[in-house]
DNA sequence: GGTGCTGTTGTACGCATGGACAACAAAGGT
DNA sequence: ACCTTTGTTGTCCATGCGTACAACAGCACC
């Protein structure tokens, strides 16, 4: 049997991003490190090269998951409509996957808890400015941007929920409930933002 | 060593409850049959006397956790503002930490999945309910009760994580949003539920 | 071409788990 | 008093887990 070597860092990464999609799948708890291993197709003792426990690895996949949204979070778009119509609209599944499941592993697990924690108050951020910029663009008004941005993430938390996790929503129902809350935060007029959707 | 013999009722229900509580401490995944039995203080084996499975046991505390929850909901009020803010600011940390491990649980366990929905429906259709009689109450306007129905669902869910598992949220905070949210659902003057909220 | 270095494998160990079951102990009927 | 029923215990087993580690294989450098 000839072995398949990698670089240090590719191994790394393929595996961390293996167990993304285990944790997505399967659930924090329930993700084995021959679980891992297999999906790679690898030797399970391998693991232990690159990551000193399983708690470690399952950190470095969460770690990598909230960075991989973070980064990806700026849609290259300008226009400060469509931006926030798009991340309204915008719930990863499989992102949110593992956020629910984090959130259920947060109140065990304090570092995790500090790290989602951090995470929340990023997008709270992200959505205050992305509200800001939609006010003044569309014609609204918005007392308090950080307020604003509070209800609007709780709003997409709880749809993201009962999209994914109750299945009692259609996507369009989700997309078209998410716009129309943003719209009354902004004060806009109904229809703006639902308009001003990316076609892509 | 002298036994202490219970009634099968007695001892069932005391094996449930101590497996909600342990579910909410510990999530699903990580209850044990050695933890439930060492919670109540008997054998292990006993457990098998009153379930086939650790599976049975679980599924019996979650359905045991939605009948509680459904079945202290009435909170015995007439005045419909007052029912309806009540509704906004009750919730219970034991029992949020327990749905959203069931959350998590979900996408893997189909059956579990439509407890869930269920419950989630009925829970709406109490909320819609509520809305009605408020509207009508308040003096406000509700076109649609049971869209703005899943709007507030969808908003205490979200604001419940925000303040049991992320705690970016004080309570008092908690309750000053959600009761907004439900005045603007309803069109209600700013204030006129959160003067409702009952003392007790 | 030997010689380290490093990625990789396979096996082994201790441990916790869910489940199975025989033995025991307390009531209750007769 | 005996015996049946039923709640209860302790022990055993197969399985799967995380971890540890010795042996192996590909690769670079001298």
């Amino acid at each position: 049997m000839t072995v398949s070597r990698k670089s240090a860092e590719d191994r790394r990464e393929e595996l961390v991003r293996a167990a993304i999609a285990l944790v997505a799948r399967k659930g924090f708890a329930a993700v084995t490190l021959r679980d891992v291993a297999a999906e790679v197709g690898v030797a399970h003792g391998l693991i232990r090269h690159y990551f000193p426990s399983r708690e470690a690895l399952l950190a470095a996949a969460f770690d990598r998951a909230v960075r991989d949204e973070l980064a990806q979070l700026p849609p290259t778009v300008d226009d400060p409509l469509v931006a926030l119509a798009d991340w309204c609209t915008s719930s990863v599944e499989v992102h949110y996957l593992v956020w629910i499941d984090a959130w259920a592993e947060a109140p065990r697990d304090p570092e995790l808890a500090t790290a989602l924690r951090a995470h929340h108050l990023a997008l709270d951020q992200h959505t205050a400015g992305l509200l800001r910029r939609a006010c003044a663009a569309g014609g609204g008004r918005c007392d308090d941007p950080d307020d604003a941005a509070r209800q609007l993430t709780a709003m997409l938390d709880g749809l993201a929920v009962q999209l994914h996790v109750l299945r009692v929503l259609t996507p369009d129902e989700h997309d078209r409930v998410a716009l129309a809350h943003a719209e009354r935060l902004l004060a806009l007029r109904p229809g703006t933002l639902a308009r001003a959707v990316s076609s892509g």
